[in-house]
DNA sequence: CTTTAAAAGATAGTGTTACTATTATTTAAA
DNA sequence: TTTAAATAATAGTAACACTATCTTTTAAAG
């Protein structure tokens, strides 16, 4: 059985849409590469072009610039990421047992899902630890939220809210808690690989420190005794 | 009374001391305006020679480009809100009330600072916010890191992590719950005003609900009882 | 099987950015 | 008054971020 996941993307991401053929898929493939490799700062559509063996030009009839691309991989990962948590918590009844399987999914190096063949979610994992906060620290980031390249974004921030409400429907902040526990879990990351001494993880460098960081941050909030203390 | 406060910093975030010459608190002050206006990817060495009446070169001879002018005057913001945190939470001795203290003066708007004449503190809080982290998300962290260039930040994270341990000696991730109340601090008011669908805060645009926010977060994890529920 | 259109490839060109180098002028200390 | 340091003025280069145009390939439609 040989499944293909598709995600549809928002097509204000695009010029043309690169799954629909073989350059685009190239495109997708070797830009994570790139990026992996060199960082999104030294990335240039030069250097695209050059790895797939085409022009400039080429990769401009896809994309406008490489934070559009960016932009793309980005809410891609995350469209991948809601589902990749509907899939894992599909008939898991009790919201906290849902609520670390979140976790997990989120502060954990994923493996290459196989179901999609010219991305590598290991790679891109690692992109976004690194890079997925560039995508809207700028000053396009409320024109980029008009045209909903975000949603992607905002759908697992509110689904993640929606069960945080499951576990405590009085909580006041499920969807700050919610956004908290996605950037804690990539920052998280990249402080105890890069500047340890911010974390508690630098020595072992294990990432499942950092969900049961998490969990004990989130989980004492969800289970705070009703106001007495304070 | 005059009093002006000056802060040392490492050398190795400028080739000439900014602030030992008019041309360089000049470079300072226009810089962080410049940012300020149109974000750090649209600032460039020529627009901020042109605005000090200077030229590019100028500029480079302070600064070898412009990521470590933005090395620089992050470095100089944690140092100078270390300062902070040192003078507000003096004569201070219970540490819940210096933690709080803290939250506060991390995530509220600051005032501009007179004892800096050549620095803006509250267009500086906004740039940290909306750019700060742009410092260390790059290849060249470990690097920056080896020059000691994030010492400011580390410093800020270790005493906040510190206080920490005052309020919970066996509290087993300070540095972590440290950073991400830093790191917090800054995400949730930036979405707040930029995305605010990933916050609770949206309608009132309000930094004092973050406050309670963290707050909340922080001393349910604090006052956590001892290991029964989970 | 041929026409036609869309996509891709090839090539060239422009303005801006990120620098480096050189020389002249001002300023300020010896 | 000399001298050195800082600054200003100017020029130049390589890379980057595009835009434009034209030709060739590919692939669908008639």
């Amino acid at each position: 059985m040989e499944i293909q996941l598709q995600i549809k993307m928002n097509e204000k991401l695009f010029l043309r849409d690169p799954v629909q053929s073989e350059l685009g898929k190239k495109i997708i493939l070797h830009s994570i590469q790139l990026i992996h490799q060199s960082g999104f700062e030294a990335f240039t559509f030069k250097k695209l072009a050059e790895a797939i063996g085409t022009t400039e030009a080429g990769i401009y009839r896809y994309f406008e610039n490489k934070h559009r691309l960016l932009m793309y991989i980005t809410a891609w990962y995350w469209s991948w990421l809601e589902y990749q948590v509907a899939f894992h918590t599909h008939n898991i009844q009790d919201p906290v047992v849902k609520l670390k399987k979140i976790i997990q999914l989120l502060a954990t190096a994923v493996e290459d899902d196989v179901a999609t063949s010219h991305i590598d979610e290991s790679l891109l994992h690692q992109i976004i630890i690194t890079e997925g906060s560039k995508a809207y620290l700028t000053r396009k980031v409320s024109e980029d939220n008009k045209d909903h390249l975000f949603k992607p974004y905002k759908d697992l921030c509110a689904k993640i809210g929606n069960i945080i409400l499951e576990c405590k429907p009085d909580y006041q902040y499920p969807k700050s808690l919610s956004s908290t526990i996605i950037e804690m879990a990539h920052f998280q990351n990249f402080f105890m690989n890069n500047l340890p001494s911010l974390t508690d993880f630098g020595r072992s460098k294990d990432e499942s420190e950092i969900v049961n960081f998490i969990e004990n941050l989130v989980f004492s909030s969800l289970n705070r005794p009703a106001k007495t203390e304070e």
